[in-house]
Formats: C-alpha cells, sequence, structure tokens
DNA sequence: TTCCGACAGTGGGGTCGCAAT
DNA sequence: ATTGCGACCCCACTATCGGAA
C-alpha cells in the first residue's frame, strides 16, 4: 500500500468529527491494506511507530527538504527506513541520523511530510488513536470490539491484535493469552476530590490502600526467570534488581503481580518522587545508585498466581491470592470498609506517613486492564496558591490563536518582584481561554516573540496543585508539581499574592 | 430527552543516557 | 565539562461524541 492511501485516510479521519465516521474511514482503509502491511497501517493510523522510537523528534524535523511532487512510497519502504534510522548509535550517529532523515522526507510528498513528521513527533492528532481504532479493527474484521479489547489487554499492542483480527477474525483474537513474560496493560484509576467522594464512587464495602508517590511496575515470574515492566511496558528488570530478588524469592513459580517500587529513608517515610524516579531510571552502575538509594516495592494486584488467571476475577479474589502468594511486608497496606470515618481516618494517616494519597477499590470489579475504569479512584490532598501571572504563551491546535500556558510567580517581599514557579495551561475552559487572552494582550509589555507574551505582573490567578518540588530550572530553586487553574482572583491584586515564604514552607 | 462514560487533546516538571560542542 | 535532545517517569483537566438511562 502507498503511503499516501493512508495519508489520506488519516486526513479524512481528522476532518469529520464524528467519531462513527472516523471509524469508517480507518475500517475502510483496513480492508484493503495487504497483511503484510496490516501491523504497519495500524500503528500509524494509532499515532505511534512500530518502532516505537527511532530517535527523531521536534528538533530533528525543522528543515525538511523540497518535496516530491508524485507519491511514490510504500508503507514497507518507510517502514524499513525507520529500521534504519532507528539503528544509528555510536559516534557521528546524530549527523547520520540526520542524513537518512532528509533522505526519507525527500523521497515525499508535501502532505506526506507533513503526516510522518506528526506521527514521529507523537503528535498526529487526527481524533482518533487506540480506542478509535480498536472500533475500526472490529468493524473492518467483522468481530465484536470486545473480543478486540481483550486481545489488546492480553498482548499489549494493537497493530499485532489487529492484524490478527483481519487475518483470521475471533478465533485469532482468542488465542492471545495472559503470558508470563508479556507485559499487560496495567489498570488505570479515576481521581475523586474526597475519600466519601471516592466510597460513593464505588458503593458498599470498597478497599482504602496507600497511593504510593513511586514507579509503578509489573512483576512477572515464570521458574527462576523474573522481568519487571513500566506503566508502558517497558522492560527495567536490570535497572531494580531489588523487585527480581524479592520475586525470586517467593514460593510461587508462576507469577504476574502488579506494584510499586520506591524509594524510602530508614525512617520509612518516601523519599521525594524525584529520588525514586532518578534511581529507577539510573541504567549504568545499578550496583552503586542501589547501594545509596535502594528501592521497596509493594504489590497490590495478582493477574496471575500459579497457573490460575485472575484478570477476569473480582478484586477481591484476586487480593486474596495476592495475600496467599506474597508475605505481608510487601503488601501495599489497605483497610477494607465501607464506613466514611473510618476511611478518612486512614488516609490521614497515610498523608501525616507522608505518602500521596489512597487509592479506593472496588472489591468486585475484574481487572480492567489498560483502561481507567470505575473500579479504582485515586484521593490525594490538594494545596493552592494566588499566584501572578508573569507572561503566557500561545496555545497549539484547538487553543491556536489563544493565549494559553501561563507563567506563574509569587510575590518576593523582599524586592517586591516576582519568583517564576512553573508553567500551567490545565483547568481553563474555552471562555477562561478567550477571556484570558484579551485581558492578557491588554496587559502585554516587554519583548514577546512568536511564543511567549510577557505581561505587567497584575493579574493574580488562584492555583492548585500536588506539591512543591527542588527545581534547578527555575530561580528560586523551586517548581509546582501538577499545577492547575482553579479561578482568577479579579479581588486580589498582585500585592496581596502568595509569598516566595509560604511556598518555601510547602517544599518539605 | 438528558446524562454520563470513554476518549482525545493540550501541555506541565524532572531525570537519565548519549552525542555533540 | 557542559549542552541539547529524545525518551519516559509522574500527571490534571476540558470538550466532545454517542450509547445508556
Amino acid at each position: 500500500m502507498l503511503l499516501i492511501d493512508l495519508v489520506r485516510t488519516s486526513a479524512a479521519v481528522t476532518a469529520d468529527p464524528a467519531r462513527l465516521v472516523k471509524i469508517r474511514h480507518l475500517a475502510e482503509l483496513l480492508g484493503r491494506v495487504d497483511p503484510g502491511e496490516a501491523e504497519i497501517a495500524i500503528s500509524y493510523l494509532s499515532g505511534e511507530l512500530p518502532q516505537r522510537n527511532v530517535g527523531v523528534g521536534w528538533a530533528s524535523l525543522q528543515d525538511p527538504p523540497e518535496p516530491r511532487l508524485a507519491a511514490t512510497a510504500t508503507l514497507r519502504q518507510v517502514d524499513d527506513f525507520l529500521d534504519r534510522i532507528k539503528a544509528q548509535a555510536g559516534p557521528g550517529s546524530q549527523a547520520a541520523r540526520k542524513t537518512l532523515v532528509t533522505e526519507l522526507f525527500g523521497a515525499l510528498t508535501r502532505q506526506e511530510q507533513a503526516f510522518l513528521s506528526r506521527l514521529l513527533r507523537g503528535e498526529l492528532r487526527q481524533g482518533a488513536l487506540d480506542g478509535v481504532m480498536i472500533e475500526a479493527i472490529a468493524k473492518a474484521a467483522e468481530v465484536p470490539a470486545t473480543e478486540v479489547r481483550r486481545a489488546l489487554t492480553l498482548r499489549g499492542w494493537l497493530p499485532a491484535v489487529g492484524a490478527a483480527a483481519l487475518g483470521g477474525g475471533v478465533e485469532a483474537l482468542r488465542a492471545f493469552r495472559l503470558e508470563v513474560g508479556r507485559p499487560v496493560s496495567p489498570m488505570l484509576a479515576q481521581s475523586a476530590a474526597s475519600v466519601a467522594v471516592a466510597l460513593g464512587k464505588i458503593g458498599g464495602l470498597a478497599a482504602v490502600e496507600w497511593k504510593l508517590d513511586g514507579v509503578r511496575i509489573q512483576a512477572h515470574r515464570s521458574g527462576d526467570t523474573v522481568s519487571v515492566f513500566t506503566r508502558t511496558l517497558d522492560d527495567i528488570t536490570a535497572q531494580v534488581p531489588e523487585v527480581a530478588e524479592a520475586v525470586g524469592a517467593l514460593p510461587s513459580q508462576d507469577l504476574v503481580l502488579d506494584g510499586e517500587v520506591i524509594a524510602l529513608r530508614p525512617d520509612g517515610r518516601p523519599e521525594p518522587f524525584q529520588i525514586t524516579s532518578g534511581r529507577v531510571s539510573s541504567r549504568t552502575d545499578v550496583a552503586t545508585v542501589r547501594g545509596k538509594t535502594p528501592l521497596s516495592v509493594f504489590f497490590f494486584d495478582a493477574l496471575r498466581v500459579d497457573g490460575a488467571d485472575l484478570l477476569d476475577q473480582p478484586g477481591q479474589i484476586r487480593h486474596a491470592a495476592l495475600a496467599e502468594a506474597v508475605p505481608a511486608e510487601l503488601v501495599t497496606p489497605r483497610l477494607v470498609t465501607e464506613n466514611v470515618e473510618s476511611a478518612e481516618e486512614f488516609y490521614r494517616d497515610v498523608i501525616r506517613g507522608g505518602h500521596e494519597g489512597v487509592v479506593v477499590k472496588s472489591l468486585l470489579a475484574p481487572y480492567a486492564a489498560g483502561r481507567r475504569g470505575a473500579g479504582w479512584v485515586k484521593v490525594k490532598p490538594r494545596h493552592t496558591l494566588d499566584l501572578v501571572v508573569l507572561a503566557a504563551e500561545w496555545g497549539h491546535g484547538r487553543r491556536e490563536g489563544r493565549l494559553s500556558n501561563l507563567h506563574l510567580g509569587a510575590l518576593d517581599p523582599l524586592t517586591g518582584g516576582f519568583v517564576m514557579l512553573g508553567k500551567t495551561f490545565k483547568g481553563l475552559t474555552d471562555e477562561l481561554l478567550a477571556w484570558q487572552t484579551e485581558r492578557l494582550l491588554a496587559l502585554a509589555d516587554g519583548p514577546s516573540d512568536a511564543w511567549v507574551v510577557p505581561v505587567r505582573p497584575e493579574l493574580v490567578v488562584e492555583i492548585a496543585f500536588d506539591g512543591v518540588q527542588r527545581s534547578t530550572r527555575y530561580p528560586g530553586g523551586m517548581a509546582l508539581r501538577f499545577a492547575r487553574v482553579l479561578r482568577y482572583r479579579p479581588d486580589k491584586g498582585a500585592a496581596q499574592a502568595d509569598t516566595v515564604e509560604t511556598v518555601r514552607t510547602l517544599m518539605l
């Protein structure tokens, strides 16, 4: 199949907002793709590369060569080219990669270049990713979408599932099983503002569990072999030997467990997330970093124990299997209750212990792999500050032409100036975006460029955030974590904004 | 007819490893 | 030795579509 065929389908998908129409366009294309190119087509049209990453990003795509007029490239040719680009390594690889990118783009039309550029940057923006593609595969292969979804759960990679569906229908999909050593998309949690709300969402008896501020892991064991995967299914076994050792020491030979790794201080309180993250990301000289920053692992779910697949079992059954297979010190602490007061007391204790919050879990829900199902609801404390808008950046995509991303500053009472603590674009409605664009342009002051518009520091905005982290990027040495706009404070002037001292007391 | 679940989009800070400077 | 880049860890929130109620 020619790349241009796929690009035209992508354009049609982008052009129509109706999901059912998007699905029709995608299914039509899948109906005529060669079996040998099905994985590539599904991958591209759901916004990812079969190679996953090839070492080419925004900066490497800045000045594309003159486009061709005739579209001749096939999916297979492009895919082979990306394989070659990915294979570059060592000294001179950046130049070699650049040469290959230029060669590849030089063989494409303008339309193809634009598509591939967005795909490589991970910004396809056609209003269709995995969720829509699942439906399109179901339609093209004439199988129920639930079968596609189930297979994806177990295989973790939609192109393979789609190719199987197109080639072998329901039978081929049912051949996908939970395999020890092959990661499953982890179940995700929804959010709630309070424990009471979370319990209400679950309804009735629920498990209230510590939410640790670490890195999500999935551990697989088959005999003597243990593998550990991240949330995005990357293999990090070598980076977290503590997990391999802990799982390898369990009596059970056949396990798939879901949990969290975290660096704890000697007193048992958690290190800041930055410490855990840095430790887990370290790939060179793991033995040394391990000595300095040991990791602890806590499991909260079991997907397989001793030959029994538990994905479809209710939470209660899975947890019972976990408790059977894993000693209590490796199980995430939790309380089973339907009483709001005891759940809230548990939550307060968790926060006092320095941890991130709780996850309230249904005892009945199956493991909804890869979905933000209603079976798990997380609750975290929220801080707020009144900060001053120092500048704003022009938005992209649907925010084109709107000032979107706000630069936020706290008052420095010593100088009367402002110290920048980070940016946010979250929490803004279309109405607020329109209002702030007009308001900020009226306050514009200083040298603005194509992206950033500095403004007179007069507008006060109430910001919610999860915590204050150490920062090397910002002058105050502090940055807000997960900052989002709650509302503007027209009743406050910049002189009434919160101060850097106040922020500093939160960084503990 | 209204409601709500799922999805896509819009970006945030921090860290590591690697190649280039 | 430092800088820039890509990739990936954590992620919140709003708008929208279309099926459920």
